[in-house]
DNA sequence: AAAATTATTTAGTTTTGTCTAAATAATTTT
DNA sequence: AAAATTATTTAGACAAAACTAAATAATTTT
């Protein structure tokens, strides 16, 4: 496995998320993601391409190549074990940690981040939900929904937060939900699409959409 | 204090290790030690003296500003944590810690550097010996001899060891020297300049003058 | 299907940090 | 003190990664 520079293994990490959803990536979306413009992400991706990470013809969209994708999925390994890191060793919070690992990243000695790993006991998720590939890149896979989409009555246990802000954070604090709550939609209202919710035994209360848009759960 | 890049950082590191010695470093000094050209050397001293970290006028040596002093400090105390944590938390051995400390060094949140010495106890010295500045950037200065220069009969402790090799390693390990190690020379032997060194009651041994040269001790 | 709009690429610059080759300054030798 | 040597700086180039402005290709509207 060669060695990127920071910014081509940003553009690495970008195109790895977006193609999870969209399956190919734009170069107008990844110039959005990256906060660039369309013309530095067409150089980039010509460079990519020679290095054989991604393919893509003009006016196509791009798509990692299997190498492309080991390697995203190295620096995901690398980002997330310094979040855990973050937060479990050094009790930075939760929306502090992001910022921090996004520089931690990009240093890239395989042998500190497997030490990393076995110092933090192989965990298998990061702050946030997110699950963290092991050394040979196996990541869990499971299938999360969104909140919103949680049909009423069925138990389910958070499993992720996206919106990794101060503002969420704080809210989140104060409903008592972190990773792990299990919760039951009691009831969805239809007029502003708040939902009514409880954990465990206590009362049930209400989030609104924009909250629950945020929160990813797994069926139990 | 502003952002500097990861090759400014090491101009700067670089300026404050040399200047240590000689009170002032040249031009083509500093080119060797970074294993650049001079001609690169002009051109960042002129970037540096710009930013006001160095003062200097051509063909006379450079020397670091207050300002260049304290940011100096700051890299050095990055550095020396992140070898503590790579030693003592991943335990890397004594030998491997510099060179992913190099890469780690740059990533300058405040922050998280504050919370990692928090987190490893405020250690005082680094694995090899060399004092960790403090958040506010002082740090102990003792007087370190060279153990060649240390006078037959007097008890000293080893404080440093400067090359960080594997092979110096390895023949400290099997003479059983550590930072710590209480000594004593008994004779030094001029037709190579060996010296016999004895270790608490254990009997005396001898080591090269090439080793010698590399152990600072302090006096006790 | 032509016109308008949007997306993408190309061309030409900029900045940072490096380099080589040439010029100049300082020092040492003779 | 002139010549030779060594140290340093200047000039001009290059690569990486970004940008703006202009050109071109694709898509959508009418």
């Amino acid at each position: 496995m060669l060695n990127y520079s920071a910014s081509e293994e940003n553009y690495i990490k970008a195109i790895y998320r977006l193609q999870r959803q969209d399956g190919t990536v734009t170069t107008n979306e990844l110039a959005h993601e990256l906060k660039t413009k369309p013309a530095s992400v067409t150089d980039m991706m010509k460079k990519l391409k020679l290095k054989k990470l991604l393919r893509y013809q003009p006016y196509q969209g791009f798509r990692l190549t299997q190498e492309g994708g080991k390697v995203a999925l190295g620096i995901i390994r690398r980002h997330r074990l310094w979040e855990y890191f973050l937060a479990e060793k050094l009790k930075f919070t939760w929306d502090e940690v992001h910022e921090v690992a996004e520089d931690l990243e990009h240093v890239s000695s395989k042998k500190l981040i497997d030490k990393l790993d076995e110092f933090l006991g192989f965990p298998r998720v990061d702050p946030h939900g997110d699950p963290i590939p092991d050394a040979h890149g196996r990541m869990e896979t499971s299938k999360k929904i969104i909140l919103t989409e949680l049909p009423a009555g069925t138990p389910a246990v958070v499993s992720n937060v996206i919106n990794q802000s101060t503002a969420i954070l704080e809210l989140l604090e104060h409903k008592k939900i972190i990773i792990g709550t299990r919760l039951e939609v009691k009831k969805k209202f239809e007029f502003d699409e708040s939902l009514e919710i409880r954990i465990g035994r206590q009362p049930a209360f209400t989030i609104s959409h924009q909250l629950a848009e945020n929160i990813f759960v797994q069926l139990v």
